[in-house]
DNA sequence: CATACTTTACCGACCGGTAAGTAACGGCTC
DNA sequence: GAGCCGTTACTTACCGGTCGGTAAAGTATG
């Protein structure tokens, strides 16, 4: 919000900049928001300038460029990634425990407020040459968490007779469609929808079939981590 | 189709009119694997008549739009699904198998040609009102063909014990996910992940386990259906 | 000449990005 | 406490370039 101008601020000194004091988060948050729906390229700096209702300038006060902005969101969901999942379920040993950890914990996370970053990952070709690279490095970190975590199942004769590789894509894309028809608002409940994804993936590699899963996620809050 | 009616003039002079006799059908090929690789937002008309050899006005002589582009190629993706998928299996009659089917006919669709094709689905932003509601109801139609097919297999008590909505976006997420990663080039052989990915899904939908599979679905062509 | 196709030249709209100015503060001097 | 100054947080006005799309004039073939 602008201070004062000659449109209107017959108001009493509105406080100077900050009436919300996190004015970058919001543009970070917004701008994340619209990027999932319309896409990167298809959304001008125009209309997240005025979503945040600020000119064009005033939003490049905040931002470097458009780039820069992608590349900040999406380094805010890699860090997401890493700080719900990897965190937690790195430090589980048995592996099969350890899979159903990443794969609920990723699937929490998405039906969360999370759901419009982790898909930006797709938007990969918006980047410049270093960022791109930097961002696809970590994806790969991630994936080869996951894998290892297949082979590790593998090893021990309780994997599905399948590639692993194939096999760790296969959950990763199970589980990052959520973002994509996931409804909170629609009739199903986020915790019997990542219960349900969880015995799907697990039930899925496992040699045998199923098991009733442990290890159900707690909640988490993407706007604590203060996006950007 | 303009200018030489007939196909394949074996005349052995060269055509003034252009070396390849399927113009417009190049254009809707180049086009799908351009929007594909980049985004629908970030392919200019301007690129796509260069990749084709054409001034951007040749090119109107042959699109009406882009919008037109957009929405004949996602069209011509769900004519592929709906014959190479639904076709054959809507004549399965046994619930598993039918399901079988889906998930190998639509995964082998993603390795072969058509790759390019199916991730098209998501472009919807793209398209004008009526347009993006032909292509969500046809898209919802195959939605539910697969989500019956569920149905059908937890009638019998046959399905593990989830919601089929959930069940059906997750095979179905698994499934597109394949555009993604799969490379033609790589390491894994086609008929391989195909396999692989069918057992997954299978296995993690069905109650009990797996089953080894039939149901190996035939080599398709795309271009044989004649895109546009 | 008619049809089929392709070209050059151009349109207004919008793109990402910037230069330059300014209103409102907090802090400083006197 | 009056006057000023630097910083913060924006604004208006504008840049060159590209976008989707078109008008109109060719050119080759039947």
């Amino acid at each position: 919000m602008p201070r004062t101008s000659k449109t209107a601020a017959p108001t009493p000194i509105v406080k100077p900049g900050l009436f919300d004091d996190e004015r970058a988060g919001k543009i970070y948050r917004t701008a994340a928001q619209m990027i999932y729906e319309k896409g990167f390229a298809a959304t001008s700096m125009n209309e997240i300038a005025d979503a945040v209702h600020l000119t064009k300038p005033g939003l490049y006060y905040y931002v470097k460029g458009k780039k820069e902005l992608l590349f900040a969101i999406m380094s805010f969901a890699m860090d997401l990634l890493d700080a719900e999942v990897v965190a937690h379920a790195s430090v589980v040993e048995e592996p099969e425990a350890r899979l159903r950890t990443i794969v609920s914990h990723h699937a929490r996370l998405l039906t969360h407020e999370a759901g419009a970053l982790a898909i930006l990952i797709d938007e990969v070709a918006g980047l410049s040459e270093v960022q791109r690279e930097q961002i696809t490095r970590r994806k790969r970190e991630y994936f080869d968490f996951l894998r290892q975590s297949l082979d590790d199942l593998a090893a021990e004769g309780r994997l599905r007779d399948v590639d692993t590789t194939t096999a760790a894509f296969s959950l990763l894309g199970m589980v990052m469609w959520l973002s994509r028809w996931y409804q909170t608002q629609g009739r199903l409940n986020a915790e019997t929808v990542v219960r349900d994804v969880t015995e799907i993936a697990v039930g899925g590699v496992l040699a045998g079939g199923a098991a009733s899963g442990v290890a159900v996620p707690k909640p988490v809050d993407a706007r604590a981590v203060g996006l950007g």
